[in-house]
DNA sequence: TACCTAGGATGAAACTGGCTCATGCCCTCA
DNA sequence: TGAGGGCATGAGCCAGTTTCATCCTAGGTA
């Protein structure tokens, strides 16, 4: 079997050695395990020689590998940045690139992206459009955002692309010494006597309205805050039970302010999309923040996994 | 048409710069000038820009062209290091490198690859077989040496593999007052009545013997010198004609101590092969042997084409 | 001016190589 | 021992590449 080394090895080795297995590696990739495992097969008889030890969880890379890996840490980044420098010279340069959010928490992981962003695309006007609205696709048709954070992809929308970011879990926080802590989980019905913390936003941009508690019939006291810290704080001292992803809350539950609980048995899974017209879906320097956010996200966030 | 950049493209694109056209970078590469076409325009359009201008020869690279290109040469050669670096693990060290050459010009290429090789893959021992032998290719099955230079792929030999090593000329080389220097090239009958100088070998190593002249049936006198200086010398001075590959005589061409005709219309075009036996053709130590004094003597040697 | 040649383009057909799907195997943990 | 996570494998499909056969163009030459 020949198959010479290419670039698509290279980014299936890095996302082999940063997700530590092939089917974590396959879904960042957007490919199968078979695929992968098809790949690094090939690779191998190519070399004659073993890659990764697989039977080692998280999998661990072997000499040989190890050399490859370096030269893909080396060789990935200049290729980013030479497609980086076409795509500026092809297209003229950047436009605008106004970001319209769905929900508080999304500013949590998009801040250090924009800031990355900004370093390698300095002359894109970033925005985020502030004011939540419920959805944000007429914004794109309108032309007053170019790109829309949003939970799901909606049935097919003409001339808007989505793209797939991650998946979260929303988990319900409640005080150490509350009631419900004493439960592994927590099901819709728990919620009914309690007060819910939330932002103050709409129900259809809450996780847990959306999802659980509004197609259960559902729907306790309310109280919101604008914070998340804030909210937090409620929740810490008592006043209430709220629901937020995960990754948010990492800290507050390391030093026993709060505790989590699964929504449900399996948890309450989210996904995010990133959407854009369909005209702005093929401009480098939007499909290069969609790619940066995503992946940045996959790595910085606790709790997070691959669409 | 997707297809993001793959080293392939990269590779195409120095072949490109190296050669300035198509169809030299595609007989360079072994591919066919319509794979590059194809694949140039399949890159060209996922840039949507143009990467080289063909209108003009050499062809000129672009601002766009450009930058791939800046890309190419610096991530090409991490590449080709980390491959040597995996074939020296994965295959533990390497052995001895014995070159068998059938003719004395090979010399001139031969040592500044040989150098550059021995750069690179120190451990191995490299070593050419002097003591000229008319068919070196037994030596490989008597495992006495790794390596034969040979002209001509003979016939399917068993378990010997021929890699196609460069195309070059041999010309007729004569006092610029020799009375043959009037004719602008030379027929085979043009011999018969003069003094051939050779190196003291077998007719069938000589390209002007072997493709010319003894299927002419003739077979003028001769006089022998060992080295090509000497040859050189010995023609300038008027006592004989003789034949050498055009790149071996480039300086005193142009400095006027002997002139060069074509040997027959179209010239006396002479291909050379690397041998090896089939299992050594895998080993990479081998392998990268041959690749490099190929791209080596096309790029260093004047009048070398690819095969 | 007509021809010739070298180099490039192009469309269709063939081939490969990658990917997915479906499934099976192995290991771990409850 | 049953379930689940993770990897391997073979078949089949599809798309990207390459080749083949031609055509086109420009520049040089008789």
């Amino acid at each position: 079997m020949p198959s010479a080394l290419e670039l698509r090895h290279l980014e299936t080795l890095l996302a082999l050695a940063e997700c530590g297995s092939l089917s974590k590696a396959a879904a960042r990739l957007f490919l199968t395990q078979s695929a992968l495992s098809h790949q690094l097969k090939a690779l191998e008889s190519h070399y004659g020689a073993a890659l990764v030890e697989k039977n080692v969880r998280p999998l661990r890379f072997t000499a040989i590998g190890q050399r490859l890996l370096v030269l893909a840490r080396s060789v990935l980044p200049q290729v980013a940045d030479a497609a980086r420098d076409v795509a500026r010279l092809a297209q003229g340069h950047a436009g605008p690139l106004r970001v319209a959010v769905q929900c508080h928490n999304c500013f949590d992981w998009l801040m250090p992206a924009m800031d990355a962003y900004r370093s390698l695309w300095p002359e894109v006007e970033l925005d985020i459009i502030s004011g939540f609205v419920v959805d944000p696709l007429p914004l794109l048709d309108r032309g007053e955002a170019e790109l829309a954070i949003i939970h799901d992809s909606q049935a097919a929308h003409p001339n808007v692309v989505f793209s797939p970011l991650f998946r979260y879990e929303s988990v319900a926080l409640m005080s150490p010494r509350h009631r419900l802590a004493a439960k592994p989980w927590l099901e819709a019905e728990d919620f009914s006597a309690e007060t819910l913390i939330t932002y103050p936003v709409p129900d259809d941009m809450l996780d847990l309205m959306k999802h659980c508690l509004t197609p259960a019939g559902i729907n306790p006291k309310r109280r919101t805050a604008e914070l998340t810290v804030a909210i937090l704080q409620l929740v810490a001292s008592g006043r209430g039970i709220a629901a937020l992803p995960s990754w948010t809350v990492g800290n507050y539950i390391e030093r026993g302010y709060v505790v989590s609980r699964p929504i449900g048995r399996t948890g309450l899974r989210c996904e995010l999309y990133a959407a854009t017209s369909s005209a702005g879906a093929d401009a480098a320097y939007i499909r290069e923040f969609i790619a940066l956010t995503r992946t940045q996200s996959l790595t910085e966030l606790a709790g997070v996994s691959a669409l």
